[in-house]
DNA sequence: CTGAAAGCGCTTACAG
DNA sequence: CTGAAAGCGCTTACAG
């Protein structure tokens, strides 16, 4: 049964404790920890030890009190982000939030009208810049109303964010270039495409960058194999069905996301068609549900959780920035993404194999 | 564009504002913010006048620097909870703790090995409690460890808490036995159960409190339509395969969670068995995927964002009792879970219908 | 029941 | 480059 934190004497342990352990004044431990530049090389690591021997830990709260930069308030606005893509991007606020002093607060909004009041809930608890996740980044009343409420806005994960607001995302159009060129890569010609909902930027990127790709590989985007979709299971399963019954059928299909690809193996299986045997499905963004179903789904990885971490960096310094009465410069930041190669894609069938069965049974329809 | 936030003034206003707008001291502001009940009827309510009147917000960070009770440290030390159960616990253990002015760290572990360094790491940023989301909630191990650190912990959704820890859950036996007695209810009799994985204590519960139901009910527990699962979709793939190839097959299927369930509906659609009409599907937990597919599943929705932040309130109270030298009580709280009736679920087929057709086509094998 | 003082652990701004 | 002082916004502990 734990008793008084023994271990844990860090709880008390203060900036003054190190600067008597070490021989120096309070001044110099703190400037140690911010790695100020103006501490000589002797006394730093004569500070350093002391931290390390000390097991000495910063008191985010007490910065708080006093940095311009931390102690900010930073919101998350968020309405019905795809199940499983807010985890990652709060784990990493989070994680950037404790580690910097700012806090984090949540709201959740479903029409315009909560939207309002959500704002207004944030600005009383004296919110100093809000994140926007999908599909929020994209709504522009959304943002101009922050905008007119003199907040700074961050759009996460949006491929179009106006001029005026900071973004952090990653580059849909190379994301979905990148996919095309693995699944031609691994033999496939016959390749559909199901699109994302319109109102989401980044679908018309991931639909550019798989024509793209496509036309550059010298191959025809055949329009009877681009469905329209709107990122859900259920609309998945519908794009799967018109495509897995025409006469003749994709060898892989690309879904705008996580969720529908995940549906297209549902239907594929239902069909008895093999995945990844007789037919490739890949998605995007890899939300969790990519590596919880089997086989698991061939996805472009958004790094969410860096995502969150690098919102919440830049939000910090333009909060300090505006608190500094500079001007206000919003950033836009790209992130890098990752093509996760896993069960659901493989080589496309032997093309021989493929004219000898004729219209045979175990192929792909 | 943003300037120098001019609503939010907040950002600036102190207790000394609003204590010389209402013309009394600091303290009496103080004691009015934190509801001690020495403050007369008139100052206390001349003070929330001028709170409203300024828009004043308490700096939650300040606070820290003095409370016992805020300013504590909570970490969350999870491994890989089922996708999506994480992010509600999150999601609310965050709200609760910017409200009470704790702070929140994070730290991922994912063998017994990496858990010792994570806890180092977290006891070296002088966490002063954790608390366990599942699988780690129901590790002996982990939880040993924890408590020779001195630290105390709660484990959230398990269904046999260590008398010496605290805990947050549901009672996993009621719900299954309500979702059984649902069924029942339908017209069901010939109800299947997936079972979850026998490392998770919740597992053994909504197993007994299915056969408790079923045996209530005067309803024999077939043997054959138990079938085990680990809480993967694959294990459920594999359970319904089983299931739906049954000579005499089930009209009901009670999944131990909703992952499995989902993996039944999988199958079941691959079957041309079709959802509710031929078979009904429930799961446990009501995570994301319960909602993101089609149809979606019936499920005992487990509060976890409630969850999340009465473990912090319960965490932040022991913490502030252990630093006041009072004696360590685990708490143990039950919260109320809810049947969620959705798509997956409809009356049993008639049964004369059923001996009618006799083996024919149409029918649930 | 109310308030003046001191202090939480850190940083800013000012000296040297 | 280093440090002594003052202060961040709040609360504890002490008076009255």
């Amino acid at each position: 049964m734990p008793r008084k934190a023994k271990t844990t004497e860090s709880a008390t342990l203060t900036i003054h404790d190190v600067a008597r352990h070490a021989g120096v004044s309070s001044m110099t431990v703190s400037r140690v920890i911010n790695k100020n530049v103006n501490v000589r090389e002797p006394l730093r690591e004569k500070v350093m030890a002391s931290i390390k021997a000390l097991n000495y830990s910063l008191n985010m709260a007490a910065r708080s009190t006093r940095a311009g930069l931390s102690g900010a308030r930073i919101g998350i606005l968020y309405s019905t982000p795809s199940a499983g893509f807010l985890n990652d991007i709060l784990v990493g606020a989070l994680e950037q939030c404790s580690r910097m002093g700012g806090q984090l607060l949540l709201e959740q909004c479903s029409g315009i009208a909560s939207q309002k009041t959500a704002v207004k809930r944030l600005t009383a608890q004296g919110v100093d810049a809000i994140i926007l996740p999908p599909p929020l980044c994209d709504s522009e009343p959304t943002v101009r109303m922050l905008q007119r409420a003199g907040i700074p806005v961050l759009a996460l994960a949006t491929a179009h964010p106006l001029p005026e607001v900071s973004a952090v995302r990653i580059d849909d159009f190379a994301g979905a270039v990148a996919m095309t060129r693995y699944l031609i890569k691994l033999g496939h010609r016959r390749i559909a495409f199901i699109k994302g909902s319109p109102e989401h930027t980044p679908s018309g990127e991931r639909y550019n960058g798989f024509v793209d790709a496509m036309t550059a590989a010298g191959l025809a985007v055949d329009p009877l194999l681009v469905t329209d979709g709107t990122f859900t299971y259920q609309s998945g399963l519908q794009a799967a069905e018109y495509l897995l019954s025409l006469d003749n059928g994709p060898t892989a299909i690309f879904a705008c996301n996580d969720d529908m690809a995940a549906a297209v193996i549902a239907v594929a299986h239902g069909k008895r068609i093999f995945v990844p045997e007789d037919l490739s499905v890949c998605g995007f963004d890899d939300t969790p549900v990519a590596s919880a179903i089997w086989p698991q789904i061939t996805t472009i990885h958004q790094p969410k959780a860096a995502m969150g971490r690098t919102a919440i960096t830049t939000l910090l310094e333009e909060v300090r920035d505006l608190k500094s009465d500079k001007p206000y410069r919003p950033q836009q930041i790209k992130m890098k993404f990752t093509l996760i190669e896993r069960g659901s894609t493989a080589t496309a069938r032997d093309l021989k194999l493929f004219r000898t069965m004729g219209e045979g049974g175990i192929l792909p329809r």
